[in-house]
DNA sequence: TTGCCCTTCATGCAAACGCATAGACTTGGC
DNA sequence: GCCAAGTCTATGCGTTTGCATGAAGGGCAA
């Protein structure tokens, strides 16, 4: 393999470290209500966007199979945190949006967990490199460009 | 929030976005034989220590609960992948190491998805910004300044 | 309109997961 | 040496996941 190619995979294996360090890290702490962490990554992906969602939006957010998050929405649903609507110009399809409930959740959830995630990356990483991470980690992404506050108004997570 | 934590949590966002995207991309693959990606996570951490590693020491790699990850063990082993020996100096503790078939499994897959990782990864980021997010990675992932090659020999991941 | 294929979401079912906890062993104080 | 507390791994059990597939609607050609 190239030596860009090593350099790569040693890149993309300290991302995946980072990334299973600070999980556990968030997952231990004790700001997730009666959510489970996935649970919670559904709410904040539809409080992100202002509109309904669909379904196959949704899955193209969250790491986890479409049956899978189709029950998840129906739980979701069931506990009032979510409606789904028949999409009027799609009789497949089906639209999502957080109820008031729902809503309310995810930003007292989010105002912890955003606390956490601030102490905690800012603790190892400097200015720079904040920005560094960011405008690499969204190139990566596949949204590259996005800066700090267009993903709608604060940074709820 | 400062600016400082909400640039935090615009980054992680991105990394977490990141890992989503390319994980998605990479399980889609065709190069992962009879394992999914977490037994393959577990098999490649094997293979990157030398000595048989602790159930609990492979708990601290793998975003997994410990008892799924000791089951996950079992399958393994029952497959004929890995090896469980009682630890001499513990004996609470479990010893756990590659077969010689695990290994040749690890290789195998992990020269293909080398190869996916390389292309993936290289194909948005420059040297420079792959240097720096090696960089910036290790030093989230609780790891600062291992380099290229310090995880023994080539990076089979 | 009809027929065919594609897309979107839901459901059946076996496998895998997380939580709580048990069992086995170690460690440290008395 | 012995007991209490702590650590390490395994097991019971209900829940969630993924895979395969089904059901329902959309899109387009004939």
């Amino acid at each position: 393999m190239s030596d860009r190619g090593r350099l790569a995979n040693h890149a993309w294996e300290g991302l995946l470290s980072a990334h299973a360090r600070l999980m556990k890290q968030f997952a231990e702490a004790d700001t997730w209500q009666d959510l489970s962490m996935r649970e919670y990554d559904v709410l904040y992906t539809l409080s992100k966007y202002r509109e309904p969602l669909r379904i196959g939006e949704l899955h193209r957010h969250v790491l986890l199979s479409q049956p899978a998050l189709s029950r998840m929405v129906d739980r979701l649903a069931e506990r009032g945190l979510l409606e789904r609507c028949p999409d009027p110009a799609d009789g497949r399809g089906v639209r999502l949006s957080l109820t008031a409930a729902g809503r309310d959740k995810q930003r007292s959830i989010g105002r912890g967990h955003a606390a956490h995630v601030a102490r905690a990356v800012t603790a190892e990483l400097s200015r720079d490199e904040l920005e560094q991470l960011a405008v690499i980690a969204w190139k990566l992404a596949g949204r590259a460009g996005t800066t700090t506050d267009d993903d709608q108004k604060e940074p709820q997570q």
